[in-house]
DNA sequence: TTTTTATGTTCTCTTTATGTTCTCATTTTA
DNA sequence: TAAAATGAGAACATAAAGAGAACATAAAAA
């Protein structure tokens, strides 16, 4: 993937920022609109560049229907720039709380992995004795796969999410807390979505 | 290798110093107005210079999309001004093994204080009850006093270091440790030296 | 269906931005 | 004083960006 020029990430910059606002899809006649350009020919250039950097992608497969953003287009791209997006809090048995405005957090290479990665902060004592605190710091390789015996963040039923052990055989999948006072969640493959792995995990002992 | 003129320092000094102010990689352009300087031309010779000297690079191949610190730069910088210095393994009831030569890590500013600070690599587990594990890089305050119930890096009899709880009454001092396998040490005030302050901790779950 | 419109794609051409290479003058340093 | 360093600025080459025409085809309308 070749680097991108300024204005195409400018452009990318753009997207990002104002998604939300375009009601449907935008067509690149609504983007020459909104960044002030004539041609939609000389736009679709830098767009062919986002779509060959993976940021972006037409909106449901060769249509006619606009562009969008790729799935976690933000997130990678700021991860191959500087700091990780500290996307919020995770408890047991609940969705992540996710911050309104992200925020980035820089974070010592030994603690990444070379993939895509994100921090959430820890809330509840679900694996204590795995050593991971309420308040601790985690930080989570983007990964929808894991190897068994790793700690992951796992999506159950699509709603809530989870940081667990994984054992996963033929048929089912544990959830494995680290705390006595709690039971291993036994589900169905497909009630189980894996989100990413534990890669590092940082905890500061100031009081705040 | 040839060495920078003083100018050239300056200008990469001022490059590494405020790179992220730059919303996208400099132009000679903008360089030069933030430096004050009224010549493309000039800078460029300084800009060649410093490319030889392999402190910054064309951002992309050598397209015309402004210039970057290379990462050989970012790293010498992170590890002058950012960093801590890693100074070696803490191992209960041995001397902290120094590195014959320091290192430095990058540290979040979230897991520091705004004291001095150093990072040491633990030993052993004698923690594990508190969540520190052998292995886990702990982010030291250097001060000679605590509060009861901190954890210290203390120096016993001039000889063994550790880490523990501290708690101080007069004419003892205890260091316990987290770990119930473990008892906790009784100790005259004069025998022990407190070198540190735990206020920050990192885990890495790869292997190495 | 057929026709029309909207949307994306490809192309050429022009303009602008950016880096590069000069010369020359001035300042600093040995 | 001589040499090196620094800076201004002109001239140039080329990458990047933009305009606009022409076209293909999906979507919508008749």
């Amino acid at each position: 993937m070749t680097e991108l020029t300024r204005r195409q990430r400018q452009i990318f910059e753009f997207l990002r920022d104002n998604y939300e606002r375009f009601a449907y899809p935008p067509t690149l006649d609504e983007l020459c609109e909104s960044l002030g350009m004539a041609s939609r020919g000389s736009l679709h250039k830098h767009i062919s560049a986002l779509i060959d950097a993976g940021l972006i992608e037409p909106f449901s497969g060769s249509k006619q229907t606009g562009i969008r953003l790729t799935a976690q287009a933000q997130r990678d791209y700021a991860a191959c720039e500087h700091a990780l997006p500290y996307v919020g809090k995770i408890a047991a048995g609940k969705p992540i709380e996710a911050l309104a405005d992200v925020h980035y957090l820089p974070v010592p290479a030994l603690l990444k992995s070379d993939k895509p990665c994100y921090v959430l902060q820890v809330k509840g004592d679900s694996m204590k004795e795995a050593g991971i605190f309420d308040g601790d710091w985690v930080v989570i390789e983007q990964r929808d796969y894991a190897r068994n015996g790793e700690i992951v963040v796992a999506l159950i039923d699509n709603h809530e999410a989870t940081l667990k052990y994984i054992e996963q055989s033929p048929g089912k999948v544990l959830l494995i807390p680290a705390n006595s006072a709690m039971t291993t969640q036994i589900y169905a493959p497909e009630q189980v979505q894996i989100q990413g792995i534990l890669v590092g995990q940082m905890r500061s002992y100031r009081a705040h």
